[in-house]
DNA sequence: TAATAAATTTAGACTAATCTAAAAATTTAT
DNA sequence: ATAAATTTTTAGATTAGTCTAAATTTATTA
């Protein structure tokens, strides 16, 4: 059995090395979870003594299988809680992201399963993102980056990279939520912004920023 | 912030103060808490300088105001947790009660407001016992053991003192769950066992541990 | 390639929570 | 009222997780 926050550190590797497509250096770790880089090197002896990791002194840590077991759990966990109380006790999607951080972390195969089944098996959380099933396995979608899309181009708003309150809350007020329809209207070079047109009414203009964190399907 | 173990100190010392309406005793909360004297000795001075005891040196321990404040909020999220287990995910309740200690814990006085209206603000939990309101106001129910009971009453099984695995599997295996109806038929003196009529229909004999552990309402 | 900068690890210290063993206080029994 | 038994507290050690400061390794740059 893993303490809260050896199982932090997994799922902070599993992020990193996702993201990186590499290994997951010391300081990447210790920014992701806020602490120090010695705690990191410290934790990751750790873990590597408990099989969860591969690490080479100075030169990264990845999971192992067993390690990549217990950090896919997590994030399903962590997902189907977020779709737990948007659904069913009516948080908003900005609101969600610490109450599953604590809740990814309660004791249980039957509950989350049973909590899959009770909200009926999505394969998505409230910002998009694929939730893995009780094998581990993820729904693949193809989406692109809306910084991506040329001029003309148009697609569905079908996730978000960051779930930090404050952007969720931004997109809200431009009246960005998922499955709205975006087409691009104008790129200003100055600054990469972008002028969109949503669900063919309204129009926007957004930063570059924002556009990279914004999933669309085509 | 409290951490978790704090809580499940004082969540044990309003339960043997409730239960022995005196001051809970280092031994008894030692035993409550699986841990040794020492470690509870340790912890009540820590408790004390908090302000969420009143501790006097080999005077036994009571919760303050806040102390009492905190563990009346666990009871309301541990049994609030077990009505949603039981009602929404199809557990047993003899399933509930660990899963229970764990969310109980889980920090967010929103989140168990609207798990209660969620759950259409229930008065008692799967084993009879009264939820408290946000207040911390606990319904009170007329109700007695069954062993006060004399031959010839009746009255509907309401609650159960103790919450373990294997006295609800037996009291399920008795055909005894909340709702029924028993009359007392006979009792043996002799072991103080009593025969039951359940239900205007069924006999069975229980032994006098059982009786002290079911409630009724006449 | 050698010096400098950056990243990482180690050393040593701290806190929370726990334990065992020993000392002290309280209760019970003679 | 003493002595014995019980309860409780203290002392000292241990483990997980954290930190700062110092040492070491790797990467960058001149
Ligand atoms: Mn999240
Ligand atoms: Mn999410
Ligand atoms: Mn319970
Ligand atoms: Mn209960």
């Amino acid at each position: 059995m893993l303490s809260s926050t050896e199982e932090n550190y997994l799922k902070a590797i599993y992020k990193i090395s996702e993201r990186d497509n590499k290994a997951a250096s010391t300081n990447a770790i210790s920014k992701e979870m806020k602490t120090t880089a010695a705690s990191v090197s410290d934790m990751l002896q750790r873990l590597s003594s408990k099989g969860l990791t591969h690490y080479e002194k100075y030169k990264g840590v990845t999971l192992t299988e067993k390690g990549n077991k217990i950090a896919t759990a997590l994030i399903r966990k962590h997902r189907l809680w977020e779709v737990f109380l948007v659904e069913k006790l009516d948080f908003t999607w900005d609101e969600v992201h610490e109450l599953a951080e604590q809740l990814e972390h309660i004791q249980s195969i039957e509950l989350v399963n049973r909590l899959d089944k009770f909200l009926g098996n999505p394969k998505f959380d409230p910002h998009g993102d694929p939730i893995p099933n009780a094998d581990g396995i993820f729904t693949h979608r193809r989406q692109v980056e809306l910084s991506e899309l040329e001029i003309g181009e148009s697609g569905a708003l079908v996730g978000v990279q960051e779930d930090s309150s404050t952007f969720l809350q931004y997109l809200d007020k431009m009246g960005l939520k998922l499955g709205v329809e975006l087409k691009v209207l104008e790129k200003f070079e100055f600054d990469s912004s972008v002028k969109l047109l949503v669900n063919h009414t309204e129009q926007i203009t957004i930063s570059n920023k924002v556009c990279k964190n914004l999933f669309l399907k085509k």
